[in-house]
DNA sequence: CCGAATAACTAGAGCGTCTAGGCATCGGAG
DNA sequence: CTCCGATGCCTAGACGCTCTAGTTATTCGG
């Protein structure tokens, strides 16, 4: 039984949220499954993780919600990613590659 | 003026820290530069945040210290890596790696 | 002589994620 | 028909880590 990494680093989910919505609008509890989903199963977020960061990006202005309904018909709030969020996105997805660069840099160091 | 990204995901700096110290001992305002250089000035390490990262990980077991100068004859706490903190340091690589490589499955998606 | 760099340390703020709940609806198993 | 798990939203508070912003002391160069 292989767990998957379920803590995240700070920082990191914020990314993949905007990310998971830059696919297409999406209820929060879908978000959580599309990350899961495309991490191959390895990344789990706890929905007391999610709801928080969901509000704070929305209150951003890097996401806009509105309620409506799943295809199996439930109520859910959906979240849609705005202009803003796409270029923070691509801020944090730069961020991102220059952290993992210098640490694959001081990892190389003999 | 490029700035260096300074601050650093929650986490990480602990596997820093021990791969500078895998390296040969080091005192810990020697840790900062050797993380600074290593990483080709793009991580700057803060004092605030390197102290109690250092006792915290000591108190761990993963360095031991101990009094001592350094080659230009000031006094400094010289850290060492224990077997403990090599384990440790392969066990937060791994983890890195895992997390790496869930976000770059994330980020394929289109 | 004085400021910058070296060297160690602390208090407290700030932030984000997690644990651990609560609530409601729906589908399927028994 | 009933109960449980999955779906769906949410909150409070704990927790942990890093940062800001200080203090103290020594050494070296200009």
């Amino acid at each position: 039984m292989t767990e998957p990494k379920a803590d995240l680093l700070q920082g990191t989910l914020d990314m993949l949220i905007l990310k998971a919505l830059s696919l297409g609008p999406l209820h929060g509890y879908g978000v959580i499954q599309r990350i899961h989903q495309l991490s191959g199963e390895m990344l789990a977020v706890e929905q007391g993780s999610l709801y928080p960061a969901l509000y704070r990006i929305e209150q951003r202005g890097w996401v806009k919600s509105r309620w409506g309904t799943t295809e199996t018909g439930r109520r859910a709030k959906l979240y849609t990613l705005t202009r803003a969020g796409e270029k923070q996105l691509a801020v944090e997805e730069d961020s991102w590659d220059r952290l993992a660069l210098a640490i694959v840099k001081v990892r190389q160091a003999t």
